[in-house]
DNA sequence: ATTAAGATGCATTATTAAAGCATGTACTTA
DNA sequence: TAAGTACATGCTTTAATAATGCATCTTAAT
């Protein structure tokens, strides 16, 4: 019970992106640097974010990606849901549980999901600069 | 992101024991058989449901478990959290996160986690009784 | 044309859960 | 008290999935 890498490498690229001035792109490679992680993993993580909107990517000679609303208005229900995959917390089938049709398990756990991205909806990319200052700062010690 | 089939056992194994006549012990081949799940996986989930507390094991001839207190007295969050182990749903260590320090997500990420198990502290294994004689049916079809 | 960037698909490795196996220990009953 | 049955315990192996690596394609600026 854990959220994939997956899930928090595009989770921290969002937070770099909301520390940069407007317009500017950011590149892969930049925050593979920034934040020390594999490039491969990282690439499909920043693909899909384009795919689901969250930023904007551009291809070619000083391309790169930047986000595609303000701050405030990406909800982090959103991002993981899209991310981590939006699939029951229990799997019923595969193999099939015998008691499935009188279960009234999953319901219940499908409800704590639901009250799980309820509260994660409260809450944007903006409630995570809180810190902006420091996390800027954490950055700008990195590319030395 | 799912709980693990450990964890599915081992309500599975409480939802069964709560369909039985008071003071009736199961055994692990009786469990395995009606949800045709192996019987070694079980074999752990049951050991840990008796030091937890959640059943009464009894070992030797005519021996097997059952419930430790009444359905309504065994809360869902707590079976969870012991079963599925209560560690943060983020892991920010091992390789550590170079914005540890700054970061809010996971403490939002911690607290979509409480919210998550306090919604389940609302339920009880009597909770998963509603359809106890489409359960027992189940149960006693399978039994042949 | 060259170069630098993301896009795409496949292969490999690492991690973890699940399952298997062997043996020990407690308890009942003949 | 010996035999049999059930849970307890530890180790090994397999399966599933996530993570990573690699090669190549496409796009766009210069
Ligand atoms: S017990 Fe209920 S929740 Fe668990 S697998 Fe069966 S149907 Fe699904
Ligand atoms: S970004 Fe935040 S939540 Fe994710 S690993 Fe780093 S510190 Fe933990």
């Amino acid at each position: 019970m854990q959220i994939k890498k997956y899930t928090d490498y595009g989770l921290r690229t969002l937070i770099y992106l909301a520390t940069l001035p407007k317009g500017r792109l950011a590149t892969i490679n930049e925050i593979c640097a920034a934040y020390e992680i594999p490039r491969n993993h990282l690439n499909k993580v920043i693909h899909q974010l384009g795919k689901e909107g969250f930023i904007i990517t551009r291809r070619g000679k000083n391309g790169g990606f930047q986000l595609a609303a303000e701050p405030a208005e990406i909800r982090l229900d959103h991002v993981i849901r899209r991310l981590e995959g939006d699939t029951p917390w229990v799997n019923c089938h595969s193999p099939v549980c015998v008691i499935e049709p009188a279960c009234e398990l999953k319901h219940i756990l499908a409800a704590g999901k639901r009250v799980f991205y309820d509260y994660l909806a409260s809450y944007t990319l903006h409630s995570l600069l809180h810190n902006r200052n420091e996390l800027e700062q954490i950055f700008s010690t990195r590319e030395l």
